[in-house]
DNA sequence: GCGAAATCTTAAGGTATCTTAATTTTTCTT
DNA sequence: AAGAAAAATTAAGATACCTTAAGATTTCGC
Protein backbone atom coordinates (compact mmCIF):
# COMPACT_ATOMS: atom_id res chain seq x y z
CA UNK A 1 0.00 0.00 0.00
CA UNK A 2 1.47 3.34 -1.06
CA UNK A 3 0.29 6.11 1.23
CA UNK A 4 2.86 8.69 0.16
CA UNK A 5 0.37 10.72 -1.86
CA UNK A 6 -1.84 11.09 1.19
CA UNK A 7 1.13 11.79 3.44
CA UNK A 8 2.24 14.57 1.15
CA UNK A 9 -1.24 15.99 1.15
CA UNK A 10 -1.37 15.94 4.92
CA UNK A 11 2.10 17.43 5.35
CA UNK A 12 0.97 20.49 3.44
CA UNK A 13 -1.12 21.36 6.47
CA UNK A 14 0.32 19.65 9.55
CA UNK A 15 3.47 17.83 10.65
CA UNK A 16 3.16 14.27 11.83
CA UNK A 17 5.84 12.29 13.62
CA UNK A 18 6.56 8.72 12.50
CA UNK A 19 4.36 7.10 15.13
CA UNK A 20 1.42 9.31 14.20
CA UNK A 21 1.93 8.51 10.55
CA UNK A 22 2.09 4.86 11.48
CA UNK A 23 -1.18 5.12 13.39
CA UNK A 24 -2.82 6.62 10.30
CA UNK A 25 -1.54 4.07 7.84
CA UNK A 26 -2.50 1.23 10.16
CA UNK A 27 -6.20 2.06 9.83
CA UNK A 28 -6.30 2.79 6.10
CA UNK A 29 -7.48 0.15 3.70
CA UNK A 30 -6.45 0.29 0.09
CA UNK A 31 -9.19 -0.52 -2.40
CA UNK A 32 -8.89 -1.07 -6.11
CA UNK A 33 -12.15 -0.61 -7.93
CA UNK A 34 -13.11 -0.89 -11.54
CA UNK A 35 -14.90 1.60 -13.72
CA UNK A 36 -18.66 1.60 -13.00
CA UNK A 37 -18.25 -0.04 -9.61
CA UNK A 38 -19.98 1.62 -6.65
CA UNK A 39 -18.34 2.44 -3.35
CA UNK A 40 -21.58 3.79 -1.89
CA UNK A 41 -25.22 3.36 -2.82
CA UNK A 42 -28.11 5.60 -1.94
CA UNK A 43 -30.05 4.53 1.17
CA UNK A 44 -27.23 2.37 2.47
CA UNK A 45 -25.19 3.35 5.54
CA UNK A 46 -22.29 5.68 4.79
CA UNK A 47 -19.45 4.42 6.92
CA UNK A 48 -16.33 5.49 5.04
CA UNK A 49 -14.50 8.43 3.63
CA UNK A 50 -12.18 7.81 0.69
CA UNK A 51 -8.96 9.44 -0.46
CA UNK A 52 -8.36 9.08 -4.18
CA UNK A 53 -4.88 7.84 -5.16
CA UNK A 54 -5.78 7.51 -8.81
CA UNK A 55 -8.82 7.47 -11.04
CA UNK A 56 -12.01 9.48 -10.98
CA UNK A 57 -15.33 9.13 -9.15
CA UNK A 58 -18.74 10.74 -9.29
CA UNK A 59 -21.21 11.28 -6.45
CA UNK A 60 -24.79 11.70 -7.63
CA UNK A 61 -28.28 11.74 -6.24
CA UNK A 62 -31.21 10.03 -7.91
CA UNK A 63 -34.54 11.66 -7.07
CA UNK A 64 -37.82 9.79 -6.73
CA UNK A 65 -38.62 10.87 -10.28
CA UNK A 66 -35.33 9.40 -11.47
CA UNK A 67 -33.54 12.71 -11.99
CA UNK A 68 -29.76 12.37 -11.78
CA UNK A 69 -27.94 15.24 -10.00
CA UNK A 70 -24.17 15.22 -9.67
CA UNK A 71 -23.00 16.43 -6.29
CA UNK A 72 -19.27 16.22 -6.97
CA UNK A 73 -16.50 14.59 -8.91
CA UNK A 74 -13.37 13.45 -7.11
CA UNK A 75 -10.02 12.97 -8.74
CA UNK A 76 -6.48 12.31 -7.50
CA UNK A 77 -5.83 13.74 -4.02
CA UNK A 78 -9.47 14.47 -3.24
CA UNK A 79 -11.45 13.07 -0.33
CA UNK A 80 -14.95 11.88 -1.12
CA UNK A 81 -17.97 10.67 0.82
CA UNK A 82 -21.59 11.64 1.41
CA UNK A 83 -20.59 14.15 4.07
CA UNK A 84 -24.09 14.85 5.31
CA UNK A 85 -24.74 11.19 5.99
CA UNK A 86 -21.20 10.36 7.11
CA UNK A 87 -21.34 13.13 9.71
CA UNK A 88 -24.88 12.61 10.89
CA UNK A 89 -24.90 8.81 10.66
CA UNK A 90 -27.75 8.67 8.17
CA UNK A 91 -28.46 6.48 5.15
CA UNK A 92 -26.66 7.83 2.09
CA UNK A 93 -28.38 10.34 -0.17
CA UNK A 94 -25.93 9.77 -2.98
CA UNK A 95 -24.37 7.03 -5.05
CA UNK A 96 -20.62 7.15 -5.50
CA UNK A 97 -19.45 5.37 -8.62
CA UNK A 98 -16.09 5.02 -10.32
CA UNK A 99 -15.95 6.87 -13.64
CA UNK A 100 -12.57 5.25 -14.29
CA UNK A 101 -10.65 2.47 -12.57
CA UNK A 102 -9.58 3.80 -9.17
CA UNK A 103 -7.23 3.15 -6.33
CA UNK A 104 -8.54 4.50 -3.02
CA UNK A 105 -7.58 4.67 0.61
CA UNK A 106 -10.60 3.96 2.74
CA UNK A 107 -11.05 5.29 6.27
CA UNK A 108 -13.97 4.27 8.46
CA UNK A 109 -15.96 6.64 10.66
CA UNK A 110 -14.75 4.81 13.77
CA UNK A 111 -11.12 4.88 12.70
CA UNK A 112 -11.37 8.55 11.87
CA UNK A 113 -12.93 9.30 15.26
CA UNK A 114 -10.16 7.40 17.03
CA UNK A 115 -7.54 9.16 14.96
CA UNK A 116 -9.01 12.56 15.81
CA UNK A 117 -8.98 11.69 19.50
CA UNK A 118 -5.45 10.36 19.62
CA UNK A 119 -3.78 12.84 17.27
CA UNK A 120 -5.23 16.32 17.79
CA UNK A 121 -3.24 17.47 14.75
CA UNK A 122 -5.73 15.62 12.60
CA UNK A 123 -8.45 17.92 13.87
CA UNK A 124 -6.56 20.73 12.20
CA UNK A 125 -6.10 18.82 8.97
CA UNK A 126 -9.79 17.96 8.70
CA UNK A 127 -10.84 21.40 9.85
CA UNK A 128 -8.91 22.84 6.91
CA UNK A 129 -10.35 20.26 4.51
CA UNK A 130 -13.88 21.04 5.68
CA UNK A 131 -13.29 24.80 5.44
CA UNK A 132 -12.19 24.35 1.86
CA UNK A 133 -15.03 22.03 1.02
CA UNK A 134 -17.57 24.38 2.55
CA UNK A 135 -16.21 27.45 0.86
CA UNK A 136 -16.11 25.62 -2.48
CA UNK A 137 -19.77 24.63 -2.10
CA UNK A 138 -20.71 28.17 -1.12
CA UNK A 139 -18.99 29.47 -4.24
CA UNK A 140 -20.74 26.90 -6.41
CA UNK A 141 -24.07 27.88 -4.87
CA UNK A 142 -23.52 31.55 -5.66
CA UNK A 143 -22.62 30.68 -9.22
CA UNK A 144 -25.57 28.36 -9.66
CA UNK A 145 -27.94 31.00 -8.37
CA UNK A 146 -26.58 33.90 -10.36
CA UNK A 147 -25.38 32.47 -13.69
CA UNK A 148 -27.09 30.91 -16.69
CA UNK A 149 -26.47 27.30 -17.72
CA UNK A 150 -24.24 28.50 -20.55
CA UNK A 151 -22.05 30.54 -18.22
CA UNK A 152 -21.86 27.68 -15.75
CA UNK A 153 -20.79 25.29 -18.50
CA UNK A 154 -17.86 27.42 -19.68
CA UNK A 155 -16.83 28.11 -16.09
CA UNK A 156 -16.85 24.39 -15.36
CA UNK A 157 -14.61 23.63 -18.35
CA UNK A 158 -12.21 26.31 -17.23
CA UNK A 159 -12.16 25.32 -13.56
CA UNK A 160 -11.99 21.55 -14.03
CA UNK A 161 -10.48 20.86 -17.46
CA UNK A 162 -9.05 17.52 -16.38
CA UNK A 163 -12.39 16.32 -15.05
CA UNK A 164 -14.28 17.65 -18.07
CA UNK A 165 -11.96 15.68 -20.31
CA UNK A 166 -12.79 12.37 -18.66
CA UNK A 167 -16.51 12.45 -17.95
CA UNK A 168 -19.42 12.28 -20.37
CA UNK A 169 -21.47 15.30 -21.30
CA UNK A 170 -24.42 13.65 -19.68
CA UNK A 171 -22.49 13.73 -16.42
CA UNK A 172 -21.45 17.35 -16.89
CA UNK A 173 -25.07 18.26 -17.61
CA UNK A 174 -26.07 16.48 -14.41
CA UNK A 175 -23.48 18.52 -12.47
CA UNK A 176 -24.76 21.76 -14.00
CA UNK A 177 -28.38 20.87 -13.32
CA UNK A 178 -29.49 20.77 -16.96
CA UNK A 179 -30.45 18.07 -19.46
CA UNK A 180 -27.88 16.53 -21.84
CA UNK A 181 -30.00 17.77 -24.76
CA UNK A 182 -29.78 21.33 -23.56
CA UNK A 183 -26.04 21.05 -22.96
CA UNK A 184 -25.73 19.83 -26.50
CA UNK A 185 -27.55 22.92 -27.71
CA UNK A 186 -25.25 25.16 -25.67
CA UNK A 187 -22.19 23.52 -27.20
CA UNK A 188 -23.58 23.81 -30.73
CA UNK A 189 -24.13 27.54 -30.29
CA UNK A 190 -20.54 28.67 -30.40
CA UNK A 191 -18.18 25.66 -30.45
CA UNK B 1 -20.48 41.41 27.21
CA UNK B 2 -22.49 38.23 27.64
CA UNK B 3 -20.71 35.30 26.06
CA UNK B 4 -22.76 32.57 27.74
CA UNK B 5 -24.72 31.73 24.60
CA UNK B 6 -21.48 31.08 22.72
CA UNK B 7 -19.99 29.18 25.65
CA UNK B 8 -23.01 26.90 25.74
CA UNK B 9 -22.72 26.35 22.03
CA UNK B 10 -19.07 25.45 22.36
CA UNK B 11 -19.58 23.18 25.36
CA UNK B 12 -21.89 21.03 23.26
CA UNK B 13 -18.81 19.90 21.36
CA UNK B 14 -15.73 20.39 23.54
CA UNK B 15 -14.81 21.11 27.16
CA UNK B 16 -12.83 24.22 27.91
CA UNK B 17 -11.15 25.02 31.19
CA UNK B 18 -11.55 28.52 32.68
CA UNK B 19 -8.29 29.86 31.27
CA UNK B 20 -9.16 28.67 27.76
CA UNK B 21 -12.58 30.25 28.07
CA UNK B 22 -10.90 33.41 29.26
CA UNK B 23 -8.57 33.40 26.27
CA UNK B 24 -11.57 33.15 23.97
CA UNK B 25 -13.60 35.91 25.58
CA UNK B 26 -10.57 38.18 25.65
CA UNK B 27 -10.43 38.30 21.85
CA UNK B 28 -14.16 38.60 21.14
CA UNK B 29 -15.67 41.96 20.42
CA UNK B 30 -19.35 42.52 20.97
CA UNK B 31 -21.07 44.54 18.26
CA UNK B 32 -24.55 45.95 18.27
CA UNK B 33 -25.82 46.73 14.82
CA UNK B 34 -29.06 48.13 13.55
CA UNK B 35 -31.39 46.77 10.94
CA UNK B 36 -30.04 47.40 7.42
CA UNK B 37 -26.49 47.97 8.63
CA UNK B 38 -23.73 46.03 6.87
CA UNK B 39 -21.03 44.03 8.62
CA UNK B 40 -19.38 43.11 5.32
CA UNK B 41 -19.53 44.59 1.85
CA UNK B 42 -18.69 42.88 -1.42
CA UNK B 43 -15.11 43.53 -2.66
CA UNK B 44 -13.88 44.58 0.77
CA UNK B 45 -11.51 42.42 2.81
CA UNK B 46 -13.26 39.78 4.90
CA UNK B 47 -11.45 39.77 8.21
CA UNK B 48 -14.02 38.55 10.70
CA UNK B 49 -16.35 35.75 11.55
CA UNK B 50 -19.43 36.58 13.59
CA UNK B 51 -21.45 34.64 16.13
CA UNK B 52 -25.06 35.80 16.38
CA UNK B 53 -26.30 36.45 19.92
CA UNK B 54 -29.59 37.90 18.73
CA UNK B 55 -31.19 39.20 15.55
CA UNK B 56 -31.03 38.00 11.99
CA UNK B 57 -28.62 38.60 9.10
CA UNK B 58 -28.52 37.88 5.40
CA UNK B 59 -25.47 37.18 3.21
CA UNK B 60 -26.08 37.90 -0.47
CA UNK B 61 -24.14 38.27 -3.66
CA UNK B 62 -24.85 40.97 -6.23
CA UNK B 63 -23.84 39.95 -9.74
CA UNK B 64 -22.52 42.36 -12.37
CA UNK B 65 -26.02 42.45 -13.82
CA UNK B 66 -27.41 43.40 -10.43
CA UNK B 67 -28.95 40.02 -9.62
CA UNK B 68 -29.33 39.44 -5.88
CA UNK B 69 -28.59 35.88 -4.67
CA UNK B 70 -28.91 34.99 -1.01
CA UNK B 71 -26.15 32.71 0.19
CA UNK B 72 -27.40 32.25 3.73
CA UNK B 73 -29.39 33.66 6.59
CA UNK B 74 -27.96 33.58 10.11
CA UNK B 75 -29.99 33.69 13.25
CA UNK B 76 -29.27 33.20 16.97
CA UNK B 77 -26.36 30.82 17.61
CA UNK B 78 -25.16 30.74 14.01
CA UNK B 79 -21.72 31.73 12.80
CA UNK B 80 -21.60 33.83 9.67
CA UNK B 81 -18.92 35.15 7.32
CA UNK B 82 -17.95 34.90 3.66
CA UNK B 83 -16.14 31.63 4.29
CA UNK B 84 -14.49 31.44 0.88
CA UNK B 85 -12.90 34.83 1.28
CA UNK B 86 -12.26 34.54 5.01
CA UNK B 87 -10.36 31.30 4.45
CA UNK B 88 -8.49 32.26 1.33
CA UNK B 89 -7.87 35.91 2.28
CA UNK B 90 -9.72 37.30 -0.72
CA UNK B 91 -12.02 40.29 -1.17
CA UNK B 92 -15.57 39.43 -0.15
CA UNK B 93 -18.00 38.03 -2.70
CA UNK B 94 -20.99 38.77 -0.53
CA UNK B 95 -22.64 41.52 1.45
CA UNK B 96 -23.74 40.68 4.96
CA UNK B 97 -26.55 42.89 6.18
CA UNK B 98 -28.70 42.92 9.30
CA UNK B 99 -32.31 42.01 8.58
CA UNK B 100 -33.15 42.96 12.16
CA UNK B 101 -31.21 44.70 14.92
CA UNK B 102 -28.45 42.32 15.99
CA UNK B 103 -25.98 41.67 18.74
CA UNK B 104 -22.89 39.84 17.51
CA UNK B 105 -19.61 38.51 18.81
CA UNK B 106 -16.88 39.33 16.34
CA UNK B 107 -13.73 37.27 15.96
CA UNK B 108 -10.89 38.31 13.67
CA UNK B 109 -8.97 35.96 11.41
CA UNK B 110 -5.79 36.60 13.39
CA UNK B 111 -7.45 36.00 16.73
CA UNK B 112 -9.01 32.82 15.46
CA UNK B 113 -5.66 31.59 14.14
CA UNK B 114 -4.02 32.30 17.48
CA UNK B 115 -6.86 30.60 19.32
CA UNK B 116 -6.53 27.52 17.14
CA UNK B 117 -2.81 27.37 17.80
CA UNK B 118 -3.02 27.81 21.54
CA UNK B 119 -6.10 25.72 22.25
CA UNK B 120 -6.12 22.63 20.02
CA UNK B 121 -9.63 21.90 21.29
CA UNK B 122 -10.86 24.74 19.11
CA UNK B 123 -9.68 22.85 16.07
CA UNK B 124 -12.23 20.21 16.96
CA UNK B 125 -14.98 22.75 17.53
CA UNK B 126 -14.42 24.44 14.20
CA UNK B 127 -13.90 21.14 12.42
CA UNK B 128 -17.36 20.12 13.55
CA UNK B 129 -18.83 23.49 12.58
CA UNK B 130 -17.30 23.23 9.12
CA UNK B 131 -18.46 19.64 8.68
CA UNK B 132 -21.98 20.73 9.46
CA UNK B 133 -21.78 23.77 7.23
CA UNK B 134 -20.38 21.73 4.35
CA UNK B 135 -22.93 18.97 4.68
CA UNK B 136 -25.74 21.53 4.86
CA UNK B 137 -24.52 23.18 1.66
CA UNK B 138 -24.20 19.82 -0.06
CA UNK B 139 -27.78 19.01 0.90
CA UNK B 140 -28.98 22.39 -0.36
CA UNK B 141 -27.14 21.81 -3.64
CA UNK B 142 -28.82 18.44 -4.16
CA UNK B 143 -32.20 19.98 -3.46
CA UNK B 144 -31.58 22.92 -5.75
CA UNK B 145 -30.50 20.63 -8.56
CA UNK B 146 -33.30 18.12 -8.23
CA UNK B 147 -36.38 20.05 -7.09
CA UNK B 148 -38.60 22.68 -8.68
CA UNK B 149 -38.90 26.19 -7.26
CA UNK B 150 -42.27 25.31 -5.76
CA UNK B 151 -40.87 22.30 -3.93
CA UNK B 152 -37.90 24.32 -2.72
CA UNK B 153 -40.20 27.03 -1.38
CA UNK B 154 -42.30 24.69 0.74
CA UNK B 155 -39.19 22.87 1.94
CA UNK B 156 -37.68 26.19 2.99
CA UNK B 157 -40.77 27.16 4.99
CA UNK B 158 -40.70 23.82 6.72
CA UNK B 159 -36.97 23.81 7.45
CA UNK B 160 -36.62 27.43 8.54
CA UNK B 161 -40.02 28.63 9.76
CA UNK B 162 -38.50 31.18 12.13
CA UNK B 163 -36.38 32.71 9.38
CA UNK B 164 -39.24 32.65 6.88
CA UNK B 165 -41.36 34.57 9.36
CA UNK B 166 -38.89 37.44 9.59
CA UNK B 167 -37.58 38.03 6.10
CA UNK B 168 -39.35 39.45 3.06
CA UNK B 169 -40.57 37.30 0.21
CA UNK B 170 -38.13 39.09 -2.00
CA UNK B 171 -35.35 37.74 0.21
CA UNK B 172 -36.80 34.23 0.22
CA UNK B 173 -37.05 34.36 -3.56
CA UNK B 174 -33.42 35.43 -3.70
CA UNK B 175 -32.47 32.44 -1.51
CA UNK B 176 -34.41 30.08 -3.75
CA UNK B 177 -32.93 31.55 -6.92
CA UNK B 178 -36.21 32.82 -8.39
CA UNK B 179 -37.84 36.22 -8.87
CA UNK B 180 -40.25 37.69 -6.30
CA UNK B 181 -42.95 37.73 -8.99
CA UNK B 182 -42.60 34.03 -9.56
CA UNK B 183 -42.62 33.31 -5.83
CA UNK B 184 -45.82 35.31 -5.62
CA UNK B 185 -47.34 33.10 -8.32
CA UNK B 186 -46.27 29.96 -6.44
CA UNK B 187 -47.90 31.23 -3.27
CA UNK B 188 -51.12 32.18 -5.07
CA UNK B 189 -51.41 28.66 -6.49
CA UNK B 190 -52.36 26.83 -3.35
CA UNK B 191 -52.05 29.11 -0.31
C1' DG C 1 -50.10 59.77 11.68
C1' DC C 2 -48.88 61.04 6.93
C1' DG C 3 -46.51 60.82 2.83
C1' DA C 4 -42.92 58.28 0.56
C1' DA C 5 -40.77 54.18 -0.39
C1' DA C 6 -40.56 49.45 -0.57
C1' DT C 7 -42.91 45.20 -1.10
C1' DC C 8 -46.32 42.23 -2.92
C1' DT C 9 -49.55 40.93 -6.45
C1' DT C 10 -51.37 40.28 -11.04
C1' DA C 11 -51.07 39.71 -15.80
C1' DA C 12 -49.18 39.55 -20.60
C1' DG C 13 -45.66 38.33 -23.43
C1' DG C 14 -40.89 36.45 -23.74
C1' DT C 15 -36.88 33.26 -22.96
C1' DA C 16 -34.45 29.45 -20.96
C1' DT C 17 -34.76 25.05 -20.32
C1' DC C 18 -37.33 20.47 -20.66
C1' DT C 19 -39.63 16.47 -22.94
C1' DT C 20 -40.01 13.33 -26.38
C1' DA C 21 -38.44 11.00 -30.14
C1' DA C 22 -35.74 9.97 -34.09
C1' DT C 23 -30.91 9.83 -36.00
C1' DT C 24 -26.02 9.70 -35.77
C1' DT C 25 -21.86 8.83 -33.41
C1' DT C 26 -19.11 6.72 -30.02
C1' DT C 27 -18.02 3.23 -26.78
C1' DC C 28 -18.34 -1.38 -24.99
C1' DT C 29 -18.59 -6.41 -25.35
C1' DT C 30 -17.23 -10.39 -27.23
C1' DA D 1 -14.06 -6.50 -36.25
C1' DA D 2 -19.19 -6.87 -35.65
C1' DG D 3 -23.02 -6.17 -33.10
C1' DA D 4 -25.05 -4.14 -29.08
C1' DA D 5 -25.40 -0.51 -25.93
C1' DA D 6 -24.71 4.05 -24.53
C1' DA D 7 -23.97 8.77 -25.63
C1' DA D 8 -24.52 12.83 -28.36
C1' DT D 9 -27.12 15.51 -31.64
C1' DT D 10 -31.13 17.60 -33.68
C1' DA D 11 -35.59 19.35 -33.77
C1' DA D 12 -40.52 20.30 -32.46
C1' DG D 13 -43.59 21.27 -29.08
C1' DA D 14 -44.25 22.05 -23.98
C1' DT D 15 -43.40 24.26 -19.47
C1' DA D 16 -40.99 26.68 -15.83
C1' DC D 17 -39.48 30.73 -14.95
C1' DC D 18 -38.37 35.73 -16.32
C1' DT D 19 -39.31 40.61 -17.74
C1' DT D 20 -41.92 44.49 -17.72
C1' DA D 21 -45.33 47.26 -16.05
C1' DA D 22 -49.20 48.65 -13.44
C1' DG D 23 -51.89 48.61 -9.27
C1' DA D 24 -52.60 47.28 -4.30
C1' DT D 25 -50.65 46.75 0.17
C1' DT D 26 -47.45 47.20 3.72
C1' DT D 27 -43.61 49.40 5.93
C1' DC D 28 -40.63 53.29 6.95
C1' DG D 29 -38.98 57.98 7.93
C1' DC D 30 -40.09 61.96 10.02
Amino acid sequence: MDTSLLQNHIQKHINLNPSETQLLTSVLIQKTISKKEFILRQCEPCQHIHFVLSGLLRAYHLSDQGKDSTVMFATKEWWITDMHCFVNVLPAMVNIQAVQDCVLLQLSRESLDRLLERVPQFERYFRILMENAYSREQLRMIQNLSNTAKERYWAFLKKYPDIAAHVTQKQIASYLGITPEFLSAIRAEKG
